[in-house]
DNA sequence: CATTGTGAAGCGTTTCACAGCC
DNA sequence: GGCTGTGAAACGCTTCACAATG
């Protein structure tokens, strides 16, 4: 049996909160708090305790009845079922202002995810230094997949390229091997079923803000009562 | 009554899809199409075709039984429900990475949001300009709310400090009347109820991307076979 | 007669409530 | 005594299947 997985199938939405928790509980840790219970957990990540437990539950029964969770040790397993344990290097296609943002932006690689390299089409771009990284053609990217110069193979791409552009850069990443995708163009990719895409759309996180405000707007005017819709956290819902 | 809002409520995964459907309703409209079906309208989207009749179904009966919907009356109706028939200014806080590139990508502008402002703490970054936009000071954010110069008062408030500061400037943008907020933070904002956050978390996407790696991995290493978690697109799921 | 609009069934997720255990 | 782990109930969303209809 492989090291790192028990097997269990754990439910979509929980792994979608399981970062969350991660994060809540490193800050513990590092703040020297050792044991958590499950009501302050939800706390702070700003969700029921009952669904923290659920959601611990299915990696395993690591917590102590009575007292909680000890942090370094849930912190150690929940690393684990995220497949956390070693780094992921990305390559970002694309080195416009989001693509020069992602790679500069230290947050990813302390995080666990280096970039491993970035490319564009565009020859002026070619070069151009940002980061620890070096803009290359989009013809490297099958070596910066497949590694060398120290790097593992990458298998998570970042599309951070203009719309009519996206599709292309995904079906090169598909060819060099990358099997996850994170998409901020406003399209729908194609990919085959193999390949993991999640999509991150800024303009669509405002419209949904727009809908609420509006609401709010709308039933100010008819001087009605509070529309729901408040601060719940937590783009993907 | 609010000519804006019929009053229905709309439940909320349906309008995490609406700008979905817009945006390609809007690329249909510029290419000519004048009529769409159901189906082709959810193959365009990555879902089904019963899914997104329902979702029309909360703004209205606008299709043609036996025809389909008229695009154009369409793209109206859903830029209604979304309250996208006026601009919406955001003002953003934190001129780093990510808060340069969201001001400088003219896409916000271009859909609907543009940028009244963009505010930082450190002085050294006061007066940098980025696409149309001066850096100005957090005092100034209060200004920048309220409206003045051309511009009306801005709701919508984009929190692109690194985590430490996010609650800080979360605090300034409720004070200065900000109900909305887009958190790029990692960390979960503490606002009043009457306020509206989303929050996306890019390391979060990652995360949830090395899971179905790693499960895939695991699948593989044991030679058995695919694990689900394919190309269901869409981060907010 | 193609396609919408929608009750009703199905399914995944959340929440409750409490037995089990430290 | 306090807190976890979890069946079972409740809920919301998705999908089916078909009557309604231009």
């Amino acid at each position: 049996m492989a090291p790192t997985s028990r097997g269990r199938r754990i439910p979509e939405a929980t792994v979608a909160r399981l970062p969350e928790y991660l994060r809540i509980l490193v800050d513990l840790f590092q703040t020297g708090t050792n044991n958590v219970s499950s009501e302050e957990l939800a706390d702070l990540a700003g969700v029921n305790a009952a669904k923290v437990r659920k959601d611990l539950s299915y990696l395993g029964t690591y917590g102590t009845r009575g007292v909680g969770y000890e942090v370094e040790y849930l912190i150690y397993q929940v690393r684990r079922e995220l497949g956390l344990t070693h780094d992921w290097p990305v390559v970002i296609v694309g080195a416009g202002n989001l693509g020069q943002a992602l790679a500069g932006y230290g947050g990813f690689g302390a995080r666990g995810f280096p970039v491993a390299g970035i490319v564009d089409l565009d020859p002026s771009k070619i070069g151009l230094r940002i980061g620890d990284a070096t803009v290359r053609s989009l013809d490297d990217l099958g070596a910066i997949v497949r590694g060398g110069l120290g790097g593992g193979p990458v298998s998570i791409g970042v599309v951070a390229t203009p719309a009519p552009a996206a599709q292309g850069a995904a079906d090169r990443l598909v060819q060099a091997g990358v099997t996850s995708i994170l998409n901020f163009a406003p399209v729908l990719l194609n990919v085959p079923s193999t390949v993991s895409v999640r999509k991150v759309d800024l303009a669509v996180e405002l419209q949904i803000l727009s809908y609420y405000e509006q609401r709010r707007a709308a039933a100010n005017a008819a001087a009605a009562p509070r529309v729901p819709g408040g601060s719940r956290q937590g783009a993907s819902a």
